[in-house]
DNA sequence: CAAAGGTCCTGCTCGC
DNA sequence: TGCGAGCAGGACCTTT
């Protein structure tokens, strides 16, 4: 679920109960995740305040005095800041306590979400390594984009989810971002002209702060740090319209899928 | 029953 | 034949 919108909206929801706060406690119910949860290592951070909050792709670093507590919500996560004595419900597989009696709570019903503890330097970790820039830098151009794709004959919505090119571009904003820029999400990504990755840079910008404006977008599990969901929805172009008239030109949305994942178009106003 | 927002990993294919 | 890069598919899970 997540992409890049909703855990920029989860890291801000967060960011008061966190912010300089006091690990008094962690609780974790199910250390099953995409990959285990570190018990010992995050008890051993009980006392440690957490100095920084950040986001890097779409994963949140919570800076402690000695170590790093990476969280990512996977396809279905979501981080909700509570009182300390909320009763855990279904899925609430991790607690992080703070002092002023606050907690933020880890849901993930499908568990490809995970939380690590890092060891500095952070960027160096597996996971962090290799990244490509985040979207919204100016480092993520059109230049970028087309110097990445020389030869490459994925198709360029496969392509711009590849974080090793940009990061944070899910399958929903990937759509998105292609019907505004005007590019079939199916054509391969080497061929596309340097003009229009200008163009596409500046739609995957523009998609993505929208999309942060409005809280991220609620599908089915998501919603942000106080329980309320992202309205962005209501602003999808082509997501989910498969068969309603394209807002442009009338013509239906239609709907592929490329590379496993569902794409939707305008077959006229994307070539 | 199929599909759902992510992404790491394995193994295949292709071209040099 | 061997190698690396690029690419497709599977894997992880639960809910609707």
């Amino acid at each position: 679920m997540p992409e890049l919108p909703e855990v920029e909206t989860t890291r801000r929801g967060i960011e008061p109960a966190v912010s300089n706060a006091v690990l008094t406690d962690v609780q974790v119910r199910n250390p099953n995740m995409r990959w285990r949860t570190p018990t010992r290592a995050l008890k051993k951070l009980i006392g440690q305040r957490i100095v920084s909050l950040q986001r890097r792709a779409k994963y949140l670093l919570l800076g402690t005095e000695s170590d790093t507590i990476l969280l990512h919500l996977g396809m279905s996560g979501s981080l909700h800041v509570l009182p300390t004595q909320c009763p855990p419900g279904k899925h609430d597989h991790l607690d992080l306590e703070f002092d002023h009696k606050t907690l933020v709570r880890f849901n993930d019903p499908r568990r490809f979400g995970c939380c690590l503890v890092l060891k500095e330097p952070v960027q160096q970790h597996k996971l962090l390594a290799g990244l490509g820039p985040e979207p919204l830098s100016d480092e993520f151009d059109g230049g970028h984009l087309k110097m990445l794709a020389k030869g490459r004959r994925v198709a360029v919505k496969n392509f711009i989810m590849d974080g090793r090119v940009v990061v944070g571009v899910g399958n929903i904003y990937a759509s998105e971002a292609l019907y505004r820029a005007g590019i079939r999400p199916g054509i391969a990504a080497g061929g596309v002209s340097a003009v229009r990755y200008s163009g596409l840079a500046t739609a995957i910008k523009d998609v993505l702060a929208d999309a942060i404006r409005a809280g991220g977008t609620t599908l089915n599990d998501f919603s942000q740090a106080d329980g309320k969901p992202g309205y962005f929805r209501h602003e999808l172009q082509v997501y989910g319209r498969e068969g309603q008239p394209c807002l442009s030109c009338s013509e239906p949305i239609r709907s592929r899928f490329i590379g496993q994942r569902n794409s939707y178009y305008c077959s006229i106003c994307q070539r």
